[in-house]
DNA sequence: TCGACTTGCAACCGGATGATTGCAGCAATG
DNA sequence: CATTGCTGCAATCATCCGGTTGCAAGTCGA
């Protein structure tokens, strides 16, 4: 019954690396977790528009008041839409600066890839010449 | 059977918004789907030190090949990772083009956001002087 | 050529998720 | 004070998605 020689593995110990948290690092998975999805992002082009509410924005999308509920619960919760109170509604505004740290870190990471490859063909055309 | 006069309605026509397409404008929905799961950002993370195949990338993490394999595909379909044959293997790069693009684009919208904001502050501003 | 290693495809499963409906509660407005 | 309208909670449903297993196929080295 050993299995036929696979070359597959049965899994080493989970890795547990967490980032040093010496600023609260941001998560990225949460915030692109959020933005991905096409209905959200409607909704946040509205609001970058102007503030709305549940009801308002139920006016122009075609789902229901409480599917948009949600979406916009998700959204304040990784802080992409502010809520505020409004008279008996509560109108959500749409906040850029979740999103401007989030470009940030993105921007960061690819520089840092990028960087790598650099120094990858420099050392490559090095040793072609050498 | 008249509905009991309830809020909600029941749903207008969609959207159908889509953008002008001049410059192929970057459909920010896919790649956030790719960067919105935390074994993805892992995969990424290696691949951000050193080229590997998805059998190398086994040996790492607490899961099978074969969904790493799925994982590679999905990174590699948004341009975040580019496959490079290397003799029988196949290894894969990190690239930093998309995460920068995607980075300009939030960056973007994220100051449009915040100018609105600014803007209406200074109204209401206005206003409270005047 | 044979064997070791790697990739790829297909089927399958459980949990997360986007959306729906129904109903209850609460705050302004008349 | 009663009506109107906005919000919230709960249950339900279909689908998507991350993960697994099993097997077939291709390729490099001894």
């Amino acid at each position: 019954m050993t299995p036929p020689a696979t070359t597959d593995r049965p899994a080493p110990a989970l890795s547990t690396r967490r980032p040093p948290s010496g600023t609260t690092v941001l998560d990225p998975v949460p915030l692109c977790a959020a933005l991905a999805d096409a209905t959200r992002w409607e909704i946040l082009a509205m609001l970058g528009d102007r503030d709305a509410s549940a009801s308002e924005l139920a006016e122009e999308l075609p789902i229901s008041r409480q599917a948009i509920a949600k979406h916009l619960q998700q959204l304040a919760a990784v802080g992409l839409v502010e809520p505020v109170p409004a008279g008996r509604a509560i109108r959500y505004r749409a906040l850029g600066a979740q999103l401007g740290q989030l470009a940030r870190h993105l921007e960061t990471i690819g520089r840092g890839w990028d960087a790598r490859l650099s120094r990858l063909k420099d050392v490559a055309e090095a040793l072609h010449r050498g």
